[in-house]
DNA sequence: AACAAGACCTGCATGC
DNA sequence: TGCATGCAGGTCTTGT
């Protein structure tokens, strides 16, 4: 949809989300022409045909919705961009935890944003070894490590949960001692995890969407997220417990991870 | 340097 | 019905 399309008008309707927009913003995208949409890490990019590179991030509750521009617009709609088809995205987001901002695509890799940031979980450059080299001396719980995004990207709370469960690890585990066959588990699971997630859609909590408006139905795929107090689905012999971890709800079962 | 806790903001479900 | 409380998909900042 957006890639090879010109940015014809950009309207940025509110700036004060989690960074601030940068002064220009609007009048640096208008005109332009997206030459492609790349990932990293949760960011969103679009590059533009000057070099410049738009990063975009959804927060918890931002949405990019692709929609005629009779349709009213909405309360949280916080950007708008109108291309040369006469088509919008609009950028929704409720929580404002969302970004956006530009950065020259040659510099992307020292952007505040971006230099500290670990592998993409899907790259085969994230192997056991290299997660158990990042995680070496660590003292603080697997769960908050694997939350952390200089050892892996991406890994949100509900998948961090369901990998742990599924490589059979306890969230508590100090994130040192996870090396060896340990490591050799959990990058699998995150991997197997967040492909099968994908290609359910996402998962729909209370709001999230498909760019298609469709619900993503990984919930129903969810072995510990969310399950307080019901059955394990691997053991069936325990109930899943749920405990705070650096002020994130995490699910696990007592039984099958140590 | 590593870690835990707090902060940002809005909307929704729940319980009184 | 109204109000208070707690919780939510993320990640940056602050203080120890």
């Amino acid at each position: 949809m957006l890639p090879g399309r010109r940015l014809a008008q950009v309207d940025v309707r509110r700036r004060d989300l989690r960074i601030p927009f940068p002064d220009g913003f609007a009048q640096a995208l208008t005109g332009r022409r997206v030459e492609g949409i790349r990932r990293r890490a949760k960011y969103i990019l679009a590059d533009l045909d000057d070099g410049q590179t738009v990063i975009i991030h959804l927060g918890m509750a931002g949405r990019m919705q692709i929609v005629e521009p009779r349709v009213p617009l909405g309360r949280h709609d916080h950007v708008v961009f109108t291309t040369d088809e006469g088509k919008q995205i609009r950028f929704n987001d409720p929580r404002r935890f969302g970004l956006m901002t530009l950065t020259p695509a040659d510099k992307l890799d020292e952007h505040k944003l971006f230099r500290h940031l670990g592998p993409d979980p899907l790259d085969s450059a994230f192997t056991p070894a290299v997660l158990s080299a990042a995680l070496k001396g660590r003292k603080t719980s697997i769960k908050a490590a694997i939350l952390d995004q200089r050892i892996v990207v991406g890994v949100g709370n509900i998948y961090a949960c369901e990998s742990l469960h599924r490589a059979g690890i306890s969230p508590k585990r100090k994130a040192g001692t996870v090396a060896g066959a340990l490591a050799a588990r959990l990058v699998p699971a995150i991997k197997k995890v967040l492909k099968d997630a994908i290609a359910a859609g996402g998962s729909s909590l209370r709001d999230h969407v498909q760019v298609s408006g469709e619900l993503g139905y990984f919930q129903h795929a969810w072995r510990v997220y969310g399950r307080e107090g019901e059955s394990c689905k691997h053991c069936k012999t325990t109930e899943v417990t749920r405990i705070v971890q650096g002020g994130r709800s995490t699910f696990y079962c007592r039984v099958c991870q140590r």
